[in-house]
RNA sequence: GCCGGGGUAGCUCAGCGGUAGAGCGCCGGGCUGUUAACCCGGUGGUCGGGGGUUCAAAUCCCCUCCCCGGCGCCA
């Protein structure tokens, strides 16, 4: 970083640099000024620190910057540490100096707004505590899942996001003007993945998906992150096993590093802790449906789980937790069917408790030409538009098995935060793409 | 798309037929330990838009736009 000398706030509150001088720069958090002391409360990258003005004890210039300076003006502070329990966190600046760097207008948001109104300032909102905490964690996620899978042996890849057709779900894709046709943002990379098993054999991709869908809940964006896997020679339970270490081990990963913001956030750990151990229970489609029937739902054998039956199955486990084996007509026509039992797929999810739902979809895919075709016409799908995918089990098709993970969805259950637009720095919404 | 809630000062809201209000912000002043500091003074509005009823509409009626919460769908 250029500009020597200047450290970091964490770097200054430590008991042994007590009485040293120090330089630091970055945003004024707070400012209050009383009679002949102003309190300058300084945000960096790192966090905070009360910088304290005293005016017959600085320089004329120095006491005109600090009288001047307004919340959130960025700034340079020279002063010596010292400890005083009024200070947040113990310690604070004694300035000996201090310059604007960039000052601030009237910052519009000052606690108490909407969140419309929040929304709309989101470019300056970005800069809060809160979103700052959660983007470190979502870092420190996505760092994890990184380091887990490349340590695994999977290859990471780059699927397109401009793609020619429906794959599943037309009426959800975000149409586009490509040349003179017409082309669509992407809603998940899996079948181009599954072209790619057949010379990388483990590969997975993290791309932005798109989804058109008009819905209005705290748990579904129009542009999210997807994290996704596919294996050749993975049958379902192997795959499951690889989501379940994958989830572990983030959830390992961020308690390490990022304890400081689960503690802002005033996350429960303990809950987190819980997810380290592995295996994950896993309950089938039907135990299910039994459960949320003896719960008082009115809920039959066939019928897709909503909100309400998946918040209450969550209760019903403290760590994430697999339901497997769904009735054939609600889930995909590439999820193989269980041999055993032809209405039910190779499918899993994976629900993340406290009520947070789904966090990972995945299923084993089928790898017959002629039972996929077969699925394709039942599902009342044009096999055209198919033709490349299908051509797959045309030149030595393999047993394969994949998954997708929405990565705010497991960074809202990590943070423990109530709504998926904290997630992201610019949350994309049906009624939403400014800023 | 459906159900519910809401658009009044820069922000958060009250007012719900009879001359538009509060708190905060902002501006000026004061204050040598503040923690979203406090105290005094000042500033601030086509009441989302259009139409209608009425002597009189922020308030009642109709239309419309926008936002929020939830559902369906999904990661």
């Amino acid at each position: 970083m250029p500009g020597e000398g200047f450290l970091k706030t964490k770097d200054v509150m430590k008991p042994e640099m007590i009485g040293k001088e120090v330089m630091l720069r970055g945003w004024v958090y707070r400012k209050r000024h009383i009679g002949a002391k102003i309190f300058i409360v300084l945000r960096d990258s790192e966090g905070i620190i009360q910088c304290l003005v005293v005016k017959n004890e600085v320089d004329e210039k120095t006491w005109e910057e600090a009288e001047k300076i307004t919340r959130e003006s960025s700034f340079m502070v020279k002063g010596i540490v010292r400890e005083d329990p009024r200070a947040p966190g113990g310690y604070e600046l004694k300035v000996t100096w201090l310059r604007i760097v960039g000052l601030s207008d009237v910052f519009p948001i000052r606690g108490g707004e909407g969140i419309d109104y929040l929304l709309d300032k989101r470019h300056l909102w970005i800069r809060s505590r809160k979103l700052t905490a959660i983007m470190k964690i979502k870092h420190s996620v996505l760092k994890a899942a990184r380091e887990y899978l490349v340590r695994n042996g999977w290859w990471e890849v780059t699927p397109p996001i401009i793609t020619a057709s429906a794959c599943e779900g037309g009426a959800t894709l975000f149409e586009m003007k490509y040349f003179d046709r017409k082309a669509y943002l992407s809603q998940s990379a899996q079948l181009y993945l599954e072209a790619l098993i057949f010379s990388l054999e483990k590969v997975w991709s993290l791309t932005p998906s798109f989804r058109a869908e008009k819905s209005r809940t705290r748990r579904h964006l129009a542009e999210y992150w997807h994290l996704e896997l596919e294996g050749a020679w993975y049958h379902m339970e192997d795959m499951m096993k690889v989501s379940e270490e994958l989830v572990s081990y983030i959830v390992k990963r961020v308690l390490e590093e990022r304890s400081e913001e689960l503690e802002f956030l005033k996350r429960d750990k303990v809950m987190l802790e819980r997810a380290l151990e592995i295996p994950y229970p896993r309950i089938k489609y039907d135990e299910a449906i039994e459960i949320l029937q003896r719960k008082g739902f009115r809920i039959e054998w066939g019928e897709d789980l909503g909100a309400d039956e998946e918040r209450a199955l969550t209760e019903e486990f403290e760590t994430p937790f697999f339901i497997t084996h769904f009735p054939k007509q609600i889930k995909a026509f590439y999820m193989k069917l269980d041999p055993q039992r032809p209405d039910v797929v190779l499918g899993f999810d994976m629900l993340a408790p406290e009520g947070y739902g789904e966090i990972i979809g995945g299923s084993e895919r089928e790898d017959s030409y002629e039972k996929l075709l077969q699925r394709i016409h039942e599902l009342g799908l044009d096999p055209k538009e198919y033709e490349w995918y299908l051509d797959l089990r045309r030149y030595g098709s393999v047993p394969h098995s994949g998954f997708g993970l929405g990565v705010e969805r497991l960074v809202m259950w990590i943070s423990g935060i109530d709504h998926i637009r904290d997630t992201i720095p610019f949350p994309r919404f049906r009624e939403r793409v400014y800023p």
